[in-house]
DNA sequence: TTAGAAATCACTCAAAAGGGGGATGCCGGT
DNA sequence: ACCGGCATCCCCCTTTTGAGTGATTTCTAA
């Protein structure tokens, strides 16, 4: 059963939110806030499989949120559920990890499938959202999302070969601790603690 | 009157090859070469019906010799004519598209009549070999080619999202050491040296 | 019935990896 | 001129892993 956390200003649509999905004997709202302002601990400690974010909230504005909780936990996904429409806002929260946008005249109904949808790992949102951010394609490439340096790209493409840290420091002709330095910097970008992980993660989500 | 490649560079074995196989005048050796290195473009040149093909040669093994066959001109037979006997190696060849395996300790009438039967679309392959082959799709549906036990696929597909050794023994409810019993043979039968390189493996073949 | 797998756990030893520091030099932007 | 990111290297210390051996139990198939 899928976690969810609501973070809206808007007291009675927040409220009304909740208990929608609490309706749903198939989701659980485990917390719900006015505000982002602990949006990270929160995260933490409830562990969300999602979270719906609105972006106009006094504070913290939404798309720090995104930032917050993804940071804490890139795997859960973020659903924005917000009356912007305009490109700037758009792309601030898709850059900085949203996994949907429904705008809020979005039916209700509508809402439910975005739900199962990126709990499929698909990126639910309005048609004029998507064609916009189709159109955006042809320059935006959004490959960085964890801002790794080129050198730390060759080492994670050694690393993700199944490659010791001797073989790569070979490899690339530096020395043992120079990788050493490298891959810690790598683990801490993708909010992993090992080797071993971090090419899960790169394998599985097919980030390179 | 079909053609022939021969890949064979064992010089006296190929020469007398060559000279059996002429000496049937239902047959023609339109070109013969002790390797691989030119097997596409060789193939595309003579339009061979079928191919005899030995695996250990210096260069291209046979094994890559076969893919090259296959993808330049499909509908040519190559039958793998070879010393080893070892399961990585056949399964590779048929892999590759091999559509005969016969065994150099195989005499010269039966390979006769292996020709006829690639000729009519069977599929020629010592006894022993042919045993091994039906042996393994009993267990071809579950894992492919690493006959891993259940155990063993289990504590592979927990590695494979980057769980540390204690992890997976607290997961299954089981030892820390026997966890690494199963990690030594997971790693012995996928023929890797360390965790790392069975991830890598496992989601670069898609194995699971 | 017995030989062989599968699964379980244990112990040792050495190598590899991870976390924490810190240091240097280079370069680009303010 | 200064700061920050990048790349390079070094040290210390702890934990994790890999490799080798060996043992027990259970279950199945020859």
């Amino acid at each position: 059963m899928p976690d969810f956390i609501i973070f809206e200003d808007n007291d009675p649509l927040r409220e009304s939110l909740v208990y929608m999905l609490n309706s749903d004997k198939r989701y659980k709202v485990v917390y719900e806030s006015n505000s982002c302002e602990h949006a990270a601990s929160l995260t933490r400690i409830h562990q969300p499989d999602i979270v719906l974010m609105d972006i106009d909230m006094p504070g913290i504005s939404g798309i720090e949120g995104v930032k917050l909780v993804k940071e804490t936990r890139p795997e859960t996904a973020v659903i924005m559920y917000t009356v912007f429409e305009d490109d700037e806002k758009l792309f601030a929260c898709l850059c900085a990890g949203a996994n949907g946008y429904l705008l809020k005249k979005t039916p209700p109904a509508r809402l439910f499938d975005a739900i199962e949808e990126v709990l499929e790992g698909g990126a639910p949102m309005n048609p004029s959202i998507a064609s916009r951010v189709i159109a955006s394609f042809k320059k935006k490439q959004g490959n960085q999302k964890y801002d790794l340096s080129p050198r730390e790209l060759e080492v994670l493409q050694l690393l993700i070969k199944g490659h010791s840290t001797k073989i790569i420091a070979a490899t690339l002709f530096i020395s043992f601790e120079t990788v050493r330095s490298h891959l810690k910097n790598i683990y801490n970008k993708l909010h992993v603690n090992c080797g071993k992980e971090a090419i899960a993660k790169v394998l599985n989500e097919r980030i390179l």
